[in-house]
DNA sequence: AACCCTACCAACCGCGCAACC
DNA sequence: CGGTTGCGCGGTTGGTAGGGT
């Protein structure tokens, strides 16, 4: 306590970062790896404090992150596992690949909470609300209109029941839900000897073992050959996705598994999928760092196909985030003239997606004005 | 058209912890 | 060994969009 926030220095700046901002520090970090945080600023010519840029790069730039709608299996993922591990937002997202704590946190708060209250449970305790009302006040019989609607959360059943969470049923029928993890977290520890991260639960929870099978949405495949540039740097809690992040001894063994995250497909409003596109755009594409080159993030493009394969059969729209095209983009496929990013989608199997790129810029455009306040 | 309300989410803030000096 | 620094986490805030009246 007592110390100064970073952001009291003076001439630093608050509030959204410009997409100006965000070419600097993606360009910063892509190349020489973030180091310490509070130099950043000052090498990349920004001037926020090395608090903000880190969140900024941790929360939005980073590549690895997946962005775009929650599937129904990562919600319901989130939800046992803050059965378990409570308002820990960073083991969570350690769990969910391309998530960051404060997205699932975000989450929680403005969406989950309200369907599991509205499904009679507890989102506090995991208990059905009858059970906590009876706990406080045993008068009222809380007869709920909430479980009137079909549920949205596939495990949810009526409030007068328990909560059921079908990834544990499946995986550890007998076992209470804390008992499971805690076993798991043993597990993990006792069997991935070479690689396991001893101050946290990376790894705690290897797909396999969520039982993933069952919800191949959130499957990743791994590179076993990539070396990820920033794992020099990183720590685990930060995500950067590396082997060892997902249960080595079980990836290592087990066939990549190809990725299909629905949730990232859509044939209406965009496709685009951030960080192969913008980092091939530039600079990084050219640089030192092998941050493509070694494949690391070779399920990227993996995945865009098979989503465009799945989108295409099915015909389903899915809402997808534009954010990145909205800051990522165009701008840079401005810049860039000769490497567009319908060559980049080309190149991958993937549509050239003019009218997508059009409406993009729209955004980025309307999003731009937001901006104003720092020109 | 204007206002209000709600939801969403990016970013900030304060704190704890560990490493460093 | 105590102070300082840097990082990461969780809670909170504030801006914006969208829907309703």
């Amino acid at each position: 306590m007592g110390r100064h926030s970073c952001c009291y220095k003076q001439k630093l700046r608050k509030g959204l970062w410009s997409p100006e901002e965000d070419e600097k520090l993606i360009k910063h970090i892509t190349k020489f790896g973030h180091g310490c945080w509070s130099s950043v600023p000052k090498l990349a010519g920004l001037q926020r404090c090395g608090k903000s840029c880190r969140l900024r790069w941790i929360n939005y730039l980073r590549p690895d992150l997946k962005r775009g709608t929650f599937s129904q299996e990562e919600e319901n993922l989130i939800i046992e596992l803050h059965a378990v591990l409570g308002n820990r937002w960073s083991q969570i997202a350690a769990q969910l690949p391309g998530r960051t704590d404060n997205e699932i946190k975000n989450l929680w708060n403005s969406s989950i909470k309200k369907k599991l209250r509205q499904r009679g449970i507890d989102p506090s305790t995991h208990k059905p609300l009858s059970e906590a009302d009876s706990e406080d006040n045993k008068a009222s019989k809380n007869n709920d209109k909430t479980s009137e609607n079909s549920s949205d959360l596939s495990f949810a059943d009526a409030a007068d029941k328990p909560p059921r969470y079908p990834l544990l049923d499946n995986a550890a029928a007998s076992n209470s839900t804390q008992e499971f993890f805690l076993n798991r977290l043993v597990a993990t520890h006792e069997t991935s000897t070479a690689t396991c991260k001893p101050s946290d639960m990376s790894g705690f929870l290897s797909f396999q073992h969520l039982n993933y099978g069952a919800a191949p949405n959130i499957a990743l495949s791994i590179n076993p050959n990539a070396s990820i540039f920033f794992n020099s740097t990183s720590k685990s809690s930060e995500n950067i996705i590396s082997p060892d992040h997902f249960g080595t001894t079980n990836l290592a063994a087990a066939p990549p598994l190809l990725p299909s995250i629905p949730s990232r497909v859509n044939n209406n409003n965009n496709s685009v999928t951030p960080f192969s596109v913008k980092f091939e755009n530039w600079d990084a594409r050219a640089s030192e760092c092998g941050f493509f080159e070694n494949n690391a993030f070779a399920w990227a493009a993996a995945e865009k196909v098979e989503a465009h394969a799945q989108s295409s059969e099915s015909g389903i729209n899915n809402p997808e985030d534009i954010k990145w095209s909205e800051y990522m983009q165009t701008p840079f496929s401005i810049q860039t003239q000769n490497l567009g990013a319908q060559d980049v989608y080309a190149a991958e199997g993937w549509q050239p997606q003019q009218q997508q790129q059009a409406a993009a810029a729209e955004i980025y455009s309307k999003h731009f004005q937001a901006f104003g306040q720092y020109s």
